[in-house]
DNA sequence: CTGAAAGCGCTAACAG
DNA sequence: CTGTTAGCGCTTTCAG
């Protein structure tokens, strides 16, 4: 910048104005710095600039996810780095793998940086943590589900309503003998899906068999097996509710037609398969320019209370969760 | 930090040295300034670190893709971000969707915060305005496909060979009437995919014919309505090359049974479709990470001239791709 | 409209 | 083993 300074003439104070576009330069003297700028190739420090100027945003955002490579997760910062981007903000990135010890590091690592902001796919666990964070100014906004031991802004979606909708809708096509088949239980989401699950029964007088519960599901293949032996129940199953995607995707591939199927998460392809599989789908995309809009209001001094938003999903009928049950057509509970 | 040295006793440089884990201190001193770090919730700022650290590493990468919401892209910079945690580094992401203007806005959102070096999907264009960064240390690795106009390390995949391999597959099988479909010829990556079926043509003695060769695609939509208006030709295909993904499913979709499909890049269920669909699957994990070793080899100081890695292809024949062609099974050209 | 002085929080280099 | 001094590149503040 010194260089620059000298070789247009000016002092450095002028520079940077003219870096920075700020009003009250002469045009000419403008012109010289650019031709200065131009040459020797300078670059504004914003490493520089941000120790500088201290409060001032710092213009870039962490999204810490589970995992980069989950369609999902990849949806949704993909739409949150488009905002990101909007409002001239780079994003860092890491992935959680479901760690809480792991996604202490990249938060820390990501505001000893002075991101102005997060947005957090919170792993199971306390995120008491997060709270120095935040009183110095870091502001958070929690999606897919909240973090624990913390008031943030959040993204939702109804996951025990979906559940419960899943499962009506399989009562009313005649089933009554319904599988669960799930992830670990203390994800939240998982744990809500599992409740809706749970109070759907209830609701129609259908009682819990835990022989047609399975839970801790992390592997497609694990869901394959554990349909396998519930099919081999003297009572067996009628129809399954799968947690997530990757469960569902292996329960699918083991099992016989006949058997209805709802899933959680659409997939690409969904309608392809034969049956076409019925699910619940969530909106990804939604969910991460949702969060993204919410933190970029905080960072830019919204001071109101936190807000939980809840986004809707969507069952999408395609076949597989209308396969018709032993007891007929029932009105909708 | 002069906080935390006043109630520790010490002075900042004493302070500075426990952070950073240096050898050469009194345990009991650690063990004082530890506490008071403890006390006042102190964390580094590594802004201003890296501003002193001139010439250092900032322990920061970017990674340019085109969209991240790209399941290739997605699983690449998932592995490229597992090596760079590996390596102490966070990673900041941005999407390029294929507009060089936009490329180079992110770049140099990234270089003003002295990333170490970049992972870099590049867009069609020239790549010139990189010299600057690279002559001021900024590391660049491309992966998928080199830059124009810029001699870098590259992580790549022999496309002409495996459009090759694919089309000389597809005529053993007695295909001589074999149609391209194609993303649009300015990336680099797909000029070099139909080059190699054009070769594969030649070689076999086969007349290339432009009523069933398509470029452009960029839509599975496009794709399907362009395969299917070749099908309407009064000698039409009995075979397909599909130039990447999206093509590939768009034509899949719209193609009757017994016309033969090969398509570029695997996919999630292209085993469960009817027919499983053969494709040539490439690695993006080992691309990713590829990338990213090469990337801090450089960083932590390689000279070494530029290296091209070629990472091998997989045919994996599942049906659509053995459909038989109306000339029987011939010798493999 | 432009410039001079000071300092952001940290660490390199050098003393003790 | 610990401290002092200086300065990274920029911008805030105040003066012309």
């Amino acid at each position: 910048m010194k260089d620059v300074a000298q070789r247009a003439g000016v002092s450095p104070m002028t520079v940077s104005r003219v870096v920075n576009g700020e009003a009250g330069v002469m045009p000419e003297t403008a012109a010289r710095v650019h031709r200065a700028i131009r040459v020797l190739g300078y670059q504004r420090d914003d490493v520089a600039r941000q120790l500088r100027r201290k409060g001032q945003i710092s213009q870039t955002v962490g999204i810490l996810v589970d995992n980069v490579a989950d369609p999902f997760m990849a949806a949704l910062a993909s739409a949150a780095e488009d905002v990101a981007r909007q409002q001239g903000s780079v994003v860092l990135i890491g992935s959680s793998r479901d760690d809480l010890h792991r996604e202490r590091e990249v938060v820390s690592a990501f505001t000893s940086r002075r991101v102005d902001g997060l947005i957090l796919i919170p792993v199971s666990g306390s995120h008491r943590f997060l709270r120095n964070a935040m009183a110095t100014g870091t502001r958070v906004v929690c999606a897919d589900r909240p973090a624990a031991g913390l008031r943030t802004d959040a993204v939702v979606v109804d996951n025990h309503g979906a559940a419960h909708g899943a499962i009506a809708h399989l009562i009313a096509h005649g089933h009554r003998r319904i599988a669960y088949l799930g992830d670990r239980l203390d994800i939240s989401t998982i744990e809500e899906r599992y409740a809706g699950y749970l109070a759907a029964l209830a609701g129609a007088g259908i009682p819990a068999d835990q022989a047609i519960v399975r839970h801790g599901l992390r592997l497609g293949a694990d869901a394959a097996e554990a349909v396998t032996g519930m099919l081999a129940h003297p009572d067996p199953p009628t129809a399954v509710l799968a947690s997530n995607g990757i469960v569902g995707l292996g329960v699918r591939a083991a099992l016989p037609p006949g058997t209805a199927l709802v899933g959680f998460d659409d997939f690409h392809l969904a309608a392809q398969l034969d049956p076409p599989v019925t699910v619940i789908a969530q909106d990804p995309v939604a969910m991460g320019s949702t969060a993204a809009h919410l933190l970029f209001a905080r960072i830019h001094g919204d001071g109101s209370p936190p807000r939980t938003v809840v986004l809707p999903t969507r069952l999408i009928a395609r076949g597989s969760g209308e396969i018709p049950g032993p007891y007929g057509r029932q009105p909708l509970v």
